[in-house]
DNA sequence: TGTACATCAGTGAACGCGCGTTCACTGATGTAC
DNA sequence: TGTACATCAGTGAACGCGCGTTCACTGATGTAC
């Protein structure tokens, strides 16, 4: 434990991560500033020196989680893949892999309620973060015969709802509506056949 | 307004149509016991004599969400349908209905954080609406070149995920995530490729 | 058909609770001279 | 190097609120005789 005197040193992000790993604990209706302000050691009065209240707390781990994830899917896309299978699934395994490692955020960004849109910010985040999926896909599809590339809009859409579905009935309910597949495998062979409706990767997988 | 004395006549199917309209304007973190007492015409210890408490309501409204969504997947797969890609869209069409049709179901089933294994008897409606969608596909399946098939299972998982994922991402976030595609037409071309990506259909769609 | 009575759905008052938020304040920090 | 002072992060007490839940009760319903 850091030894802190009447200033706390960083306040603001002590409250964010204790926020994440309280919304990862009890989910976003379980999470309420006193508390976050109780595990940070300080009065929930001061929490209002750094946010506008409860909701610009959790927008601002929701923020921070959109930054990772773009992060990630650059990430994913800057090594050169073999394939363009494998680069899709490096794309959509970094999704699984974001989902599991930053649970407290991910659920921030998706199942908290608060909307993309609450601040600027916020939406210029998460707009980085689609982009970045974006160019992670549009680089897989210049491998593929022109005359099936769907719109790379689209075939980045289907990638990610692929993906989001699969952690959220699979991965994130845990084993309660739990196939003998593993999140990891169900995702990597639906790319796989998605990518072979595509025309890419012949004799691939 | 029907009239009423002392006694409701139907209250418990009362307070979960009252809840249901609650969770699909506010949440379900909006969604009080109270409230949903009060638009009912009904002191909150009322709801006492139908329900255990607040969460119970909720998974009563999941419940008989299971159960539609069970129904309307029973009924998308019993009309013959033309082709494999025919049958499958209309699995997932019927899927994306349901979301924009019941929405209140729809956030109590998935976005209410209630388990699925609450109750015996919510385990066994969501898993009579998870069979029914495995049966809706193996139809499909079935004409589809054998040494393609994946494991029904799995090919159900994908269904579902793509469809989920869908719902959530593109649909249910109103234009958060806005591509210039509807959701119907993002779900459909994404299951038509992943179906040629089986071999089936080879020049459909 | 009429009366007595058991049942039980809904009442209404009360509770303790923790929440989010406000306010005037205090005391640590760091800068100017 | 030392002192005065402005800044502002965090305090602590207080608030009103609506929540979920409990309890002894009341009065409508329907059944037995």
């Amino acid at each position: 434990m850091a030894k802190r005197g009447y200033h706390h040193g960083n306040l603001r992000q002590a409250l964010v991560e204790t926020a994440l790993t309280l919304i990862e604990a009890r989910g976003p209706a379980g999470f309420t500033l006193s508390e976050a302000a109780r595990q940070a050691g300080v009065t929930p009065a001061a929490v209002y020196r750094h946010f506008g209240g409860r909701d610009d707390l959790i927008a601002e781990a929701a923020q921070q989680g959109y930054l990772i994830l773009a992060e990630v899917m650059e990430e994913a896309c800057r090594h050169d893949q073999p394939s363009a299978l494998a680069g899709l699934a490096a794309v959509g395994r970094a999704y699984l892999t974001f989902a599991e490692r930053h649970p407290g955020h991910y659920i921030a960004m998706f199942e908290s309620g608060i909307s993309i849109n609450r601040t600027p910010e916020l939406a210029r985040v998460a707009l980085r973060a689609r982009t970045a999926l974006d160019h992670a896909t549009e680089a897989v599809l210049r491998r593929i015969p022109p005359g099936q590339r769907p719109p790379p809009a689209m075939f980045a859409a289907h990638l990610w709802a692929l993906s989001h579905g699969v952690v959220e009935l699979f991965a994130r309910a845990g084993p309660a509506f739990g196939t003998s597949f593993s999140p990891d495998e169900l995702l990597e062979r639906g790319i796989g056949i998605y990518l072979r409706g595509l025309g890419g990767e012949p004799g691939d997988e």
